[in-house]
RNA sequence: GUCCCCAUCGUCUAGCCCGGUCCAGGACACAGGCCUUUCACGCCUGCGACAGGGGUUCGAAUCCCCUUGGGGACGCCA
């Protein structure tokens, strides 16, 4: 086969929503496993709803999640030349004709029908007009009246349209701005698309861009109907569902990779494989395995495909993830050997970057504020003598090592009696304010010996003032 | 109303095309346990599904039909 051309769409209406995203990575992963084209193409022939700020949103949205195009964008407001072209040929060609029908005129023809039990249709009346251009017209899609038109679709598999079902449809509007279905058809024909992914609920948009490929006297591309995104009630995924926007889960501390993850699995599967690289997704995407019946979305999969993600991914590659979460903190870090020391400590316990920059920030801070309940548990008078013992102890230490820390845990055990949760609770809120934190020796040692002590003293002295 | 699509554990899914290896496998969630310096991670165990009914067949999750349920589309929106 020729190479593979695919695209995606997206009208800018809103942000990037996560099933658009999901229909834009299917495409691209198609297009990045044959060494084909990507093409970006913006949908805004709907002048009253179509934003700038939703192009920037959208275009930021992809290039977070790591979703690059090889052409594009293109938009459609700035192809009326082309379209016009088309439209011009197909009326000359008799494959469509003005009609001057007010939209009065056409809805009581779509009453009609209805009360026929039938579907809303416009009903042909100024097919034979013979018609011109004037104020108030229209351009209309000649169709036939009989017969059917197959849909090939490499994931549903063949669906016949009755072709009575099909009616004149609109291809250019009176304000002279062609209309969706035929815009689509001319870009993907004159972009070379030659696999066309995208939502199941386009499907009976199909058989009409067949008809106008038909018209036109175009080979049809490859179509692959995916199903559609639920939310957890079954119904189409919006906002009462919780966060739409791809922007909204990074903001949430969610890596692009592992969204990628989730998304592509949701909808398409490698035998019982669950976690994928980015990489290896790219070499593994098929066709063939493109689920046929509608997924629900759920948070609690992502959170955990998320968790594992962290966990894989290398500090020094989750550090520049991170610093921003961080900021908002209200923290100024960097991503330098500290930030990587300590996210190692976090990685096997975060499910997502806020959570792990939660977790984090206690290293950052110059001033540990003890939680009232863990001090009063944890931070006694009587404790000052432990917490100054560990403190000279560890200060002694020239050699700051895991090893050498436990050592001192074994010695300080052995003179106090105590066992090591007695000493290591203390020692935790001493130094994180909390009872809830990594490992106490890699705690420490992402900590520094320095900074480690200094809290222990400064506890002490807390304890001391409590009596 | 009309047309179209879909149907395996609560959820994502493997298996279905090319019937037997499936009294249906994995993952998330949930429950219990182990590990353990907290919280996690990890490990182990458990719970849990072929929507229903008819066929076809020696044999059906897999093929056919009907019913039911869910979703989508019918616009001078995309």
């Amino acid at each position: 086969m020729d190479t593979i051309i695919t695209r995606f769409p997206p009208s800018p209406t809103g942000y990037l929503h996560i099933g658009g995203a999901r229909t834009a990575l299917f495409n691209w992963l198609w297009a990045r496993k044959n060494a084909g084209q990507f093409v970006l193409r913006i949908e805004d022939t709907d002048e009253a709803r179509s934003t700038k700020e939703s192009v920037d949103a959208i275009l930021e949205s992809m290039e977070w999640l790591g979703i690059d195009w090889d052409d594009g964008p293109y938009f459609q407001t700035q192809r009326h030349d082309i379209y016009n072209e088309h439209i011009d040929r197909l009326v000359e060609q008799g494959h469509a004709y003005y009609c001057d029908c007010t939209p009065e005129e056409v809805n009581a023809m779509r009453e009609e029908a209805k009360a026929k039990g039938l579907k809303p249709m416009y009903n042909g009346k100024c097919r034979n007009r013979g018609l011109k251009k004037g104020e108030n017209t229209v351009v209309r899609l000649k169709t036939p009246d009989t017969g059917v038109t197959i849909v090939d679709d490499i994931v549903k598999g063949s669906t016949a349209f009755q072709n009575a079902e099909i009616d004149d449809f609109i291809i250019q509007r009176s304000s002279g701005m062609a209309m969706y279905n035929l815009a689509v058809v001319v870009d993907d024909i004159t972009m070379g698309i030659n696999t066309i992914i995208r939502g199941d609920d386009h499907l009976v948009n199909t058989p009409k861009q067949i008809l106008i490929y038909q018209a036109l006297g175009v080979p049809l591309p490859v179509f692959g109907h995916v199903p559609m995104v639920l939310g957890a009630d079954k119904a189409r995924l919006s906002k009462r569902h919780g966060a739409m926007s791809v922007g909204e889960y990074k903001k949430m501390g969610f890596l692009a990779d592992a969204l990628i993850n989730y998304l592509v699995r949701l909808g398409w599967s490698h035998g019982d494989q669950e976690f994928f690289e980015r990489q290896e997704l790219i070499e593994k995407f098929d066709l063939e395995h493109l689920g046929r019946s509608a997924g629900m979305f759920d948070m609690d999969k992502l959170y955990a495909l998320n968790a594992k993600h962290i966990q894989k991914k290398k500090p020094v590659e989750l550090g520049d993830d991170l610093v921003p979460h961080l900021a908002d903190l209200g923290i100024d870090a960097q991503n330098d050997a500290f930030t990587q020391g300590v996210i190692e400590t976090l990685q096997p316990r975060s499910k997502t970057l806020v959570e792990m920059a939660q977790g984090a920030a206690f290293y950052y801070r110059d001033e540990i504020e003890f939680e009232e309940k863990a001090a009063k548990k944890f931070l006694k008078p009587e404790t000052q003598d432990l917490l100054n013992k560990c403190a000279d102890a560890f200060d002694g230490l020239g050699d700051f090592s895991q090893g050498a820390q436990e050592e001192v845990f074994k010695q300080i055990m052995e003179e106090t009696g105590l066992g090591f949760g007695k000493i290591a609770q203390p020692l935790r809120v001493a130094v994180t304010g909390t009872t809830v934190s990594p490992g106490i020796f890699e705690m420490f040692i992402a900590l520094g010996k320095e900074k480690t002590v200094q809290r222990i003293r400064k506890a002490a002295q807390f304890c001391a003032a409590q009596g």
